[in-house]
DNA sequence: ATGGTAGCCGCGCTA
């Protein structure tokens, strides 16, 4: 089984990059964040076609989430039932036995600001569910752009980003809440290359220099870690022409 | 200290 996520910035402007990889890459189940389009838009004909089922949270002009899959959905969750949010960033589903959350985490904007605080309570709030959901269901992928790089060595000049928004101390405090919840990032259960990135800013060809932050992530729970056969991120959708600023990136699962 | 780009919508906001 493969589980990826990939922020789309726009599914409207990025169905045909999304289509394409899903041929591509096969994945089991494929969580996407950034949709900016409300539901009644949601191209499912499409994703259909291609062999999906679909299940999706938009809104109009930011945030929106969905879940694609080749077998059923089950038990849709939206949003954090212990956090009412009129931003679409979450959206929960089992499939194939593995509890999936696809979530598209806060950026913060700046550290200190109100939406910075937004991030930081929306991070505790999620923590807060998944510490009970997590006994519920033992099979569990917390996927999705955490607008988080864990450690120096996933971001591409640490220095510059010293304390910055994506990095700082109480963001990193918050991802590491996943972890101790016994959550593995599946990326770092593998030998990886140096520098490996899952975003590059638009601005200043950021991605011709590689000067990206690897903030997309496929957390794994305890019996999945222990099935993961391998994790990665795949550049190739970055390439294309008018790319989504974030790479797909994605965890493989053997058999229980 | 600022700007650079992209998507959306509407000429600013968010990332």
């Amino acid at each position: 089984m493969k589980i990826a996520s990939w922020n789309v910035n726009s599914l409207k402007v990025r169905l045909s990059h999304v289509l394409d990889w899903l041929a591509e890459a096969v994945p089991d189940v494929l969580c996407l964040q950034e949709l900016k389009l409300e539901d009644a838009h949601f191209p499912r004909a499409e994703i259909e076609a291609a062999g999906y089922q679909v299940a999706f949270y938009g809104q109009k002009t930011y945030n929106g989430v969905a879940l694609l899959a080749k077998t059923a959905l089950e038990d849709v969750v939206f949003g954090n039932p212990h956090f009412p949010d009129e931003q679409k960033r979450l959206i929960s589903a089992t499939v194939a036995g593995v509890r999936v959350v696809c979530a598209y985490m806060p950026n913060g904007q700046e550290v200190g600001c109100d939406k910075y605080d937004y991030k930081l309570r929306w991070l505790a709030a999620l923590a807060d569910w998944l510490a009970e959901e997590l006994p519920r269901y033992p099979q569990l992928a917390l996927c999705g752009d955490y607008n988080i790089a864990p450690e120096a060595r996933d971001v591409h000049d640490p220095a510059r980003w010293q304390d910055c928004i994506l990095v700082s101390d109480l963001e990193r405090a918050a991802f590491q809440r996943f972890l101790d919840l016994g959550l593995a990032d599946s990326f770092r259960l593998f030998e990886q290359p140096e520098k490996s990135f899952s975003w590059w800013d638009y601005r200043m060809l950021g991605f011709q220099k590689n000067q990206g932050l690897r903030i997309d992530h496929v957390l794994l729970s305890a019996p999945l870690a222990a099935r993961c056969t391998a994790a990665g991120i795949d550049r190739a959708p970055r390439k294309r022409e008018r790319p989504s600023d974030h790479a797909p990136v994605w965890a493989a699962l053997g058999a229980d």
